[in-house]
DNA sequence: CAAACAGTTGAACAACCATTCAACTATTGT
DNA sequence: ACAATAGTTGAATGGTTGTTCAACTGTTTG
């Protein structure tokens, strides 16, 4: 046998589960905010951009001080640094030729925090 | 002109700098941790996982459930649980034919809840 | 002004990843 | 025992995304 499925692959029959359903989607945020929320984690999920975070969450750092430390072209990390520049995860000051980068604010270091716990259990 | 890049396009030539990247490097998490919370991130970075672990904040789901809540199939929903079953986002329990889905710990929460902080400013 | 360096950017490429599809297991009910 | 449903899983696919490459802007210095 194992022709197609038979019906629908959504949900299911259990009528029981019914009630279920409707009180957990009284709970659900907006779909706008379930985007929004996973936008703003996937910018935290990437290890060059974590680097880049931690590099510049004592003092202040150019773009050509990043790329030394982390081993990486200056290409590579000017586009990582828009992604958060543009996610207000970073704020910048140009002094001469150096662009200087800095955390927006302490609320990312709250979150890195967090998930710090959470990691060391 | 514009030929290849002369030298390195790592780092900088700038000495006045090299004070600042070597105390930046002494705070600088080990590689590993840095993958881990990386890692860690990249869980939440999703809308679907996302929309899950809303859908079983308040009370335990069952698969078909969170499926028909959700409007997606029983395979994809069931491909994420994996994922977050994995990395110890949740934890379930078998009754019958059903299998329902819990929130791990309170941990979770307290991400989410700082990230709705930083999203609604 | 011209050379050199800091930084940005768009296109191309490669690697990753979420969903679909099909098949499978396990449990319940007839 | 058989049919039906809940759930899982591996392979294939299509979209997303990080890095590289090459060219560009802007600033400083000789």
């Amino acid at each position: 046998m194992k022709e197609a499925t038979k019906r629908e692959d959504l949900g299911c029959e259990c009528e029981e589960h019914e009630a279920a359903v409707a009180a957990a989607r009284a709970f659900m945020p907006s779909e706008e905010t379930l985007y929004d929320l996973a936008d703003f984690f996937k910018i935290f999920g990437d290890s060059t951009r974590m680097s880049i975070l931690f590099a510049i969450d004592k003092a202040p750092m150019c773009v050509c001080g990043i790329a030394e430390l982390l081993g990486m072209t200056k290409s590579a990390v000017s586009h990582q640094l828009k992604i958060l520049r543009h996610n207000s995860l970073v704020t910048y000051k140009k002094v001469g030729k150096n662009v200087f980068y800095s955390l927006a604010d302490d609320h990312v270091r709250d979150i890195i925090e967090k998930a710090l716990d959470h990691i060391n259990e």
